[in-house]
DNA sequence: AAGGTTTTCGCAAACGTTTGTGTTAATAAC
DNA sequence: GTTATTAACACAAACGTTTGCGAAAACCTT
């Protein structure tokens, strides 16, 4: 229970506390043969600098924050664990809090970020967020903000983000490549961005490449939702759909529920493909086919411009993430 | 960019560094009129105490640390996302860190833990742990660690776990009293002691109440082995076993996997139960039914216990959660 | 009116660092 | 042999708090 010091060593040693200090960090000004004793007590005592102190004095923390809307979303463990670890790599920590997708936990965390003096915040918005007046504070303290996944659509904020209309849109292509001609597309609550991005990008390819496909739009909010509309459309449809497109795991698990429920043969009756990082079309027989939507990639690449950030970047910039087909055996 | 400190605030208004300080936390020396004053400047000014300062000079940083094998694990998501809450309600903050189930890494983030003067520790072990003598000297600096999930065998340490017997046994029971007489047990890896517990808690219950029955124990150690061996077994049974118990969701996912591509009706032909923390459960139709090891059930104990610790409760304890079966449409 | 209390506040030390600026002695330069 | 240079270290201030103690002013007592 000795708590190991600077001024312990020193008092121990017969130097100055300024000589621990500057011999721990091979400080050129430190004779070899004294930094080598201090260095050697410094390991028996198990001196560990205390950040606190540290942080007081340099005024930096090396810790940046990270905020999204449930620590427990599909997508998110994959970018947070990316991010994490990049972040651990270049010797920062990080504060990861939750908003629980409402706008009022969401400013507490900027508070909690604020008041650990972070020295980057990367945020997904909560589904509330209109307002972005708590992370503007922020960056008027030269707080760099970084937005990812779910971000502002205004052009004044640094986002990384999925290249939604390109993910859909290659969702299409990889579609109509195999010459189907009736397809059922089911996209989340529209008054989000994401399902609105991702919707056009899908409907603009079908109708540039392949007008006269028949196609079905549907909208469902959660697994359970699309699980009952997929049912019903399924059961009063004249005409079977002959591939279903899911714009994520959540819209996925339901359509899937359903082809259970009816006995449904993937893909000999209808094809299945959707957006995904990859875990959830994997619990299934057929795998699902995806294109991936990378959390772990995403996560990097928020790292790496973050830190552009930090050393002093001045451009504001809108990163999109690149997106692949992952081709399983239901489409 | 003018940082509100408590310096500024006293020079502002003529006063001293202490008596801002204690009109801010509503010290009775301080009147009400000039402790009215400082707090509308502090309010207009947006003062945020500095966390360094003021954890350097009380010692108590008020921070916990948590480790757990991986951040994108399913099971974590849940208990992390509690204990996260329940810290922060208790006006805590929780450093996050992840092992990636390396030896290595837990103990360089136990060094982590260390310099960043954490008040108390929750860990999930590492596989590859099997000296504690990183988490030792923690507690010997009398910081409180708590096991919880992945625990430590020996009886000298805190710890809060699922019951797994008793959560494998009870799943047992719900399946004798459905009259099944022929049951395909998947357990995960036996060097696991979680694989072992299951083991024995569901066998010694099936020979107790019901030695008669048809027992066949299978052991996958990933989703994609079982989906391989329950395919192969149930091409090869002479007798289809009217029911199958799946110790995971991981090994879950592989039967589903198998019933999906083989096309067998659940539960009319074969019943299906699980251990599960409920997630992936619905992610099938009918939805499984499972025994309940709820992660955020889980998180609020641990914290519970954490903060008896925290408030020198000097007897070790082993404390487990209770379980139950949640009944759905696959038994 | 003198002494005793209470109210209200300021002083200063301390927490553990980092770092600019001395200070001393030894070395080099001429 | 005097002066300039350098090596090796110590001093002290500062970061923003908290808190024990002292002090002045105000208020009661009788």
């Amino acid at each position: 229970m000795n708590k190991s010091t600077l001024k312990s060593i020193a008092e121990k040693l017969g130097v100055s506390i300024s000589t621990v200090s500057r011999a721990l960090k091979d400080h050129p000004d430190i004779k070899k043969e004294t930094r080598d004793r201090i260095k050697q007590l410094a390991e028996i005592d198990e001196y560990e600098p205390n950040f606190m102190a540290v942080n007081l004095r340099t005024k930096k923390n090396k810790l940046l924050g990270l905020i999204v809307p449930k620590l427990s979303q599909f997508f998110y463990h994959s970018v947070i664990s990316a991010i994490d670890e990049q972040v651990r790599l270049a010797g920062y920590s990080l504060l990861i809090l939750q908003s629980n997708d409402t706008l009022e936990k969401e400013i507490e965390n900027t508070k909690i970020c604020m008041a650990n003096r972070i020295d980057g915040l990367f945020v997904a918005l909560s589904s509330e967020t209109t307002s972005y007046a708590h992370f503007d504070k922020l960056i008027q303290k030269e707080i760099p903000v970084l937005f990812f996944d779910k971000v502002p659509s205004a052009d004044i904020y640094n986002k990384v983000s999925i290249n939604d209309i390109e993910a859909a849109s290659l969702a299409a292509r990889e579609i109509l490549v195999r010459s189907k001609t009736n397809i059922l597309a089911i996209f989340g609550n529209s008054n989000l961005s994401i399902s609105r991005k991702r919707n056009q990008g899908f409907v603009s390819t079908i109708e540039k490449f392949a007008p006269a496909t028949e196609l079905h739009i549907m909208e469902a909010s959660s697994s359970a939702e699309a699980q009952l509309s997929t049912e019903r459309f399924l059961k009063n449809a004249t005409k079977m759909p002959d591939v279903i497109f899911n714009m994520s795991d959540e819209i996925l698990v339901g359509t899937m529920q359903t082809m259970m429920k009816l006995g449904i043969k993937i893909p000999q009756e209808i094809g299945i493909v959707t957006l995904s990082n990859g875990i959830v079309p994997d619990y299934y027989f057929p795998s699902i086919s995806y294109i991936e939507t990378s959390g772990s990639k995403l996560g990097k690449m928020c790292v790496h411009r973050m830190f552009e950030m930090i050393n002093g970047d001045p451009f504001i910039q809108e990163q999109f993430l690149g997106v692949q087909f992952i081709e399983k055996d239901s489409l």
